[in-house]
RNA sequence: GGGGACGUAGGUUAGCUUGGUAUACUGCCAGUUUCGGGUACUGGAGAGCAUGGGUUCAAGUCCCAUCGUCCCCA
């Protein structure tokens, strides 16, 4: 009996009537299933409680569809009584639609049940790990069906699903927004945190920001910068002290209200951008002129609620940046900053990051609250929408007169100081993932790679030869400053690990294997490109550095040439609109008026990246009236 | 401001219509095997189903509420 008693039936149990009702069809499938012997019945789908405390009154008998299902089954000796469970059939449910079905009330307990109770068939035929032969009456027909079917529905697309779980699976040039996420969490460079809006770095994204500070450090270093920093907290009462200021960030602020369960005296705000802090302290570490310039940076993170569209990298709560804060004794010496500092952004995101950028001047409706004037570096991304990339601000004597940062001069004369603030923000990753990435993933440019080169042995097992050659190689490329890594994983195969290295962009593999240790060479695989070539491993070292700087440079020009592709030219309002809506960076004269941008702003979504004054001089493209202002419109993150 | 999707093992996910303590893949661990473009086999560990209520003998499944996350459009 045991061995029957696994398969296919399920029958469940619903209070109606007060008879247990089998229809003649549902008696002879439960009897092939082996659940009823003569008028005792087996029933699924009760619990011992349920059977203790209800009447059972009513028995459904439909057979299962296709699924392979675990199917419980309880003695019913006698439905008031104590019953005892047991799980007795296990197996593939076969055949036909419902059964429904009427019986005999009354099925009264026997010994049956009460073995069914001691022991069970089915735990058995579990624990032995036999699926249960099937009944040769049921399956036969609609097996074959069935298991093709699941083949051809089930099974494939699950193995493809998982070659897609590994990679990317949204082409770059399908769902933009899908593939940046993809990329960002699949490249192991952020994931999502609890808190809404936030992210965590991973090491990848953490060293590519690390590479980032590196480079920009050296330029601040060069200007006389200094780093130092601040603390997150600010006072609401000096927050609020530069009116315009305040309110440009109040909405997007975050408030401590309480330590503890006892709330503070003023709230603190969590730091939206340091100005204000950065500003009160000034003011009492100048005191003359030969304090001046003050040139400090903070790397810290800033905080502004993100309460819609969040993104990584692009907009989240809290941000990675870098501030900085100077200040000097006259407008010119602050304005010669502003400039610089534009000018380092510019170097380092077109040298390091090779991404190719466009500079010029905010107009008064997009630069920073706060500020005289500021200056941007802006980027195309691959989406036709722009992204601002750094920007350096004029502060003038905007912050110095609210918050006293006063100096004597050379007479002796008390003067409010001249000041700029400039940053960037991990934004630049942002970038980098969407200029870059392919539909592999990420590429990154060596000089911020973390893992500029990756040596894969082909064949090998740890110890061997190859892995020798390929450890001593790795070896040989770090003390030449090159960040080397070998892949000398066990458990994953080779494919596997050229697959792995791509999706997370390392710019160029080393394969090795016992044939080119043979002919003493290896094979070059460059990211950017795809291209292989062998090289032999005398000098290696340098072949690679200059592969790498290859690499680097190519993949600026090929930005270049990208961005340039993206950029037209509108001599008129309507050859505006329909570049606009093309994506890209747009040309055109703006005579400068406020009233002409929004104009354009809300009848294409675009607005003022820049003004550089390029282009040459002609009429505003909206009103007409003569202007010097050549500015590129575009849609922007 | 508007709209949509969703919360079940580390990840992806089945189950929800027709309530009966959960499916598979992947990943992970151990071992064998493989390795020149995502290897195969065997054996393991791993979730009580976002939270709080309610209905019920019984809730991942039904009802109510709350919280949270993601995406899209302005």
């Amino acid at each position: 009996m045991t061995a029957e008693l696994e398969y296919k039936y399920e029958v469940k149990v619903e209070r109606r009537d007060k008879a247990i009702r089998l229809d003649a069809a549902a008696r002879e499938a439960l009897r092939e299933a082996g659940m009823m012997n003569n008028n005792k019945l087996k029933i699924t789908g009760v619990s011992p409680k349920m059977l203790k405390t209800m009447k059972l009154e009513y028995v459904e008998c439909p057979v299962l569809d296709s699924q392979v299902h675990f199917v419980q089954c309880f003695v019913c000796p006698n439905f008031q009584s104590r019953l005892n469970r047991t799980v007795l059939c296990r197996g593939a449910a076969l055949a036909d639609p419902k059964v429904t079905a009427h019986a005999e009330p009354n099925a009264r307990s026997g010994t049956d049940a009460q073995r069914g109770a001691t022991e069970p068939p089915a735990q058995a035929a579990r624990r032995s790990g036999t699926p249960g032969t099937v009944p040769a009456d049921a399956p036969s027909k609609q097996s074959p069906t069935r298991s093709t079917g699941q083949d051809a529905v089930g099974r494939k697309p699950a193995s493809n699903a998982h070659r897609e779980e590994i990679g990317i699976t949204e082409p770059k040039s399908g769902d933009f927004s899908e593939w940046y996420t993809q990329v960002v969490l699949k490249a192991e460079l952020a994931d999502y945190a609890p808190v809404k809006g936030m992210i965590a770095l991973r090491p990848d994204g953490y060293s590519i920001w690390e590479s980032i500070k590196t480079a920009l450090d050296a330029e601040f270093a060069r200007v006389g910068v200094r780093n130092a920093f601040l603390p997150v907290l600010i006072p609401e009462s000096l927050l609020t002290r530069e009116k315009t200021h305040f309110e440009g960030f109040n909405p997007e602020v975050f408030w401590v209200t309480h330590s503890g369960d006892a709330p503070v005296g003023d709230r603190l705000a969590l730091r939206p951008t340091s100005e204000t802090i950065a500003y009160s302290l000034y003011s009492k570490w100048i005191n003359s002129w030969r304090d001046l310039p003050l040139k400090l940076n903070f790397w810290n993170t800033a905080l502004r609620a993100e309460i819609k569209s969040t993104k990584p990298f692009l907009r989240t709560s809290e941000f990675l940046w870098q501030e900085g804060h100077t200040v000097h004794a006259t407008r010119e010496e602050a304005a010669a900053q502003v400039e610089s500092m534009l000018e380092i952004y510019r170097r380092v995101i077109e040298e390091h990051l090779a991404i190719p950028v466009e500079s010029g001047r905010k107009s008064a409706r997009e630069q920073f609250v706060g500020a005289e004037y500021t200056l941007t570096v802006e980027s195309m991304m691959p989406d036709g929408k722009a992204l601002q990339m750094g920007t350096s601000h004029l502060l003038g004597q905007n912050f110095a007169k609210p918050f006293s940062v006063k100096f004597a001069d050379k007479d002796n004369v008390e003067q409010y100081a001249w000041q700029t603030s400039w940053g960037v923000s991990w934004r630049l990753i942002g970038a980098l993932i969407m200029v870059h990435g392919d539909d592999r993933g990420l590429v990154l440019p060596p000089r911020v790679a973390p893992t500029q080169v990756v040596i894969v042995p082909v064949h090998s097992v740890r110890g061997d030869k190859v892995w020798q050659a390929a450890t001593d190689l790795a070896e040989r490329l770090r003390r030449n400053g090159c960040r080397a890594h070998v892949d000398d994983r066990q458990n994953v195969t080779t494919g596997y690990k050229y697959g792995d290295w791509e999706l997370r962009g390392v710019p160029l593999r080393v394969e090795m294997g016992p044939r080119d240790l043979k002919s003493g060479a290896a094979v070059l695989a460059r990211r950017d490109t795809g291209a292989k070539e062998q090289s032999g491993l005398e000098n290696i070292e340098d072949t690679i550095a200059g592969v790498l700087d290859t690499i680097q440079n190519d993949m600026l020009e090929s930005a270049r040439r990208r961005a340039a592709g993206m950029t037209s030219m509108a001599q008129d309002y309507e050859s505006l609109v329909s570049l606009i809506s093309d994506g890209g960076f747009v040309r055109a004269r703006w005579c400068g008026n406020g009233k002409c941008e929004e104009t354009i702003k809300e009848e294409t979504g675009a607005d003022i990246r820049l003004v550089d004054g390029e282009g040459g001089s002609g009429p505003c493209v909206v009103c007409g009236s003569p202007s010097v202002h050549g500015a590129l419109f575009a849609r922007g993150y």
